[in-house]
DNA sequence: AGAGATTTGTACGTATGTATG
DNA sequence: TCATACATACGTACAAATCTC
């Protein structure tokens, strides 16, 4: 057989495998997440395997990667309250990446959209570190 | 050289060429979209080019893909307002994937997570189906 | 029903580029 | 300078779901 395959263990199982692990706790906001030649070494994959798997967990927003660094768990900030006041909407999508580069927003993390009435130009807000709270209209 | 490059068109420049299309109305919601064979035979790409460009759209919601079927752009749903009652604070993050097995959200659609007061569990709203009205800071 | 083509999914390999430490 | 880590990109093979004839 030119190309094994290890079918209990495909980049699905091991992206729930690792998710799991920093859902538990047992690896923690900010610390490093290992990477690819471990994951590789450690449950004898391949690179697709181990790529996809983390590219899975990138787009749920729960790894932060950077060329050249180490991988780490995603932080959880605290997050502050939008100011509400003449909202007329608020939706919800992933930002594109022109938008995740002029502000800085990491992946797998979505935006608000904030639209005001006697404004055009909608508002973004990164999901990570904002939330619509209690606080609103009154200042 | 073994392995030629093509610089011009790597996979990011293939997805800002397709997401164009898509954002322009090129690629209307609900249309076919290119096969990832259409794709290496147009622009002379390899798989990973391609199919690392198609995964780019996934993650961002622009695109439907189901295995064995032709992918689609998009649609856009009419958005329902969010029942605002009692609502202590909202949040918006990507579902996991068992969230979106039950709640049949698409990839790269993010969710709104609801909490209440009194009411212990968020409830989840799929942000391509639901949005945030008018009726926030007062009810 | 069935056969074959199409399309996406999974998974292996290799080579090289770029950024970081 | 060198090693490490992620990024890009080529190739191959086979599986699984769907569609067409």
């Amino acid at each position: 057989m030119i190309y094994p395959r290890q079918p209990e263990i495909g980049h699905r199982v091991l992206a729930d495998l690792l998710r799991g692990k920093i859902l538990n706790g047992d690896l923690a906001p900010g610390e490093p997440f290992p990477s690819d030649r471990q994951l590789q070494g450690e449950y004898s994959l391949g690179r697709d395997t181990v790529r996809d798997a983390v590219a899975i967990l990138r787009a749920e927003g729960l790894i932060v990667v950077r060329r050249g660094k180490t991988s780490t768990v995603r932080r959880i900030f605290d997050k502050q309250p939008i100011d509400l006041t003449d909202v007329a909407s608020i939706e919800s999508r992933m930002p594109t990446p022109d938008e995740r580069d002029d502000q800085y927003i990491d992946e797998g993390v979505p935006v608000f959209v904030v639209r005001r009435t006697g404004k055009p130009e909608p508002e973004l807000f990164a999901a990570d570190r904002w939330y619509i709270g209690p606080s609103v209209a009154n200042d």
